[in-house]
DNA sequence: CATTTAATGATAATGGTTTTCATTTTTAAT
DNA sequence: ATTAAAAATGAAAACCATTATCATTAAATG
């Protein structure tokens, strides 16, 4: 149950990893869930720097790191040089989806569209990637490129 | 074969953008159609500079970079810091294909099996996606990540 | 409270990639 | 072939996202 008080969904899971629930991590975790972008580290260092000065950049990646490894986060690099990250199945935020990106411009399009089929589709070809190469496989993504309206 | 004296398939993209085809770009050249590694620049430098130690590292990056451009090769980004450059569609050589990543050891493996269906399903995707956002999509990419064999 | 361990942050270091710029090579024109 | 213009090159420096160090602080434990 994730309930006692001001419980919030994530706190199990760092109780069950032995990780500290620190005001540094609260707060990178309530930027992470007011936004709906694809934000780096730096993004998130200069909001978590407003709401309390003595965050430091370094945390913040190490916050992200984390976050990463536990599945609460998805990091992703559409190629312009930094590390983007988003977070994954927030209860009441975005659910796990794939991506348009425009090559021009750099914009990204979360669509949620068809996934019914692409997931029913992933499923299946996981299974026998899985079982073909022995991989313990956990996550995919799919990425679409191209060139958006505006840019042509 | 294949055109005017010592024509390589690539020297025509090269001309119909008046790009010259210099020493360096055709080592840069062989030594991807030499290997089925998923190559850095600096793996590429290595093997240039055996060939022809005049070649600069910069000299790499720019000619990635353009093949890159060109849709002559693939940039990947596996999570391991560095870019991975990969021929695509070379005559010969290997076609289009989706890959499989271990998170623990990067190890990737390049899965051809069930192509056909995932083509066919991108491809309609794609139609819809395009019409959908009034994206002109040009290229795809599908990676399933998990851990190997050996790392378990 | 005392003890132990985890987390933090300022700073320095790292390392892949890009910029700069003087020089060389290629192409086009004469 | 000579020359002039444009493109390409490479050594070195600059860049910049990310990581490592390490002394300090905060949190859990009992
Ligand atoms: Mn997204
Ligand atoms: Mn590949
Ligand atoms: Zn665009
Ligand atoms: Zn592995």
């Amino acid at each position: 149950m994730m309930g006692r008080g001001r419980g919030a969904w994530w706190q199990d899971r760092f109780a069950d990893r032995g990780a500290r629930i620190t005001a540094p991590r609260e707060v990178v975790l309530e930027i992470l869930q007011e936004t709906d972008d694809h934000v780096t580290a730096a993004d998130v260092y200069v909001k978590a720097h407003e709401r309390n000065p003595s965050i430091g950049l370094t945390t913040v990646y190490r916050t992200l790191d984390m976050l990463t490894q536990m599945g609460i986060v998805q990091k992703f690099d559409f190629g312009d040089g930094k590390a983007r990250y988003e977070l994954v199945n927030n209860p009441g935020g975005k659910k796990h989806h794939h991506h348009l990106v425009c090559l021009r411009c750099k914009a990204i399009v979360d669509y949620t569209e068809f996934l019914d089929d692409e997931l029913e589709f992933i499923g299946k070809t996981q299974q026998r990637l899985s079982k073909k190469y022995d991989f313990d496989i956990t996550d995919h993504a799919i990425s679409f490129y191209g060139v958006c309206a505006r840019c042509r």
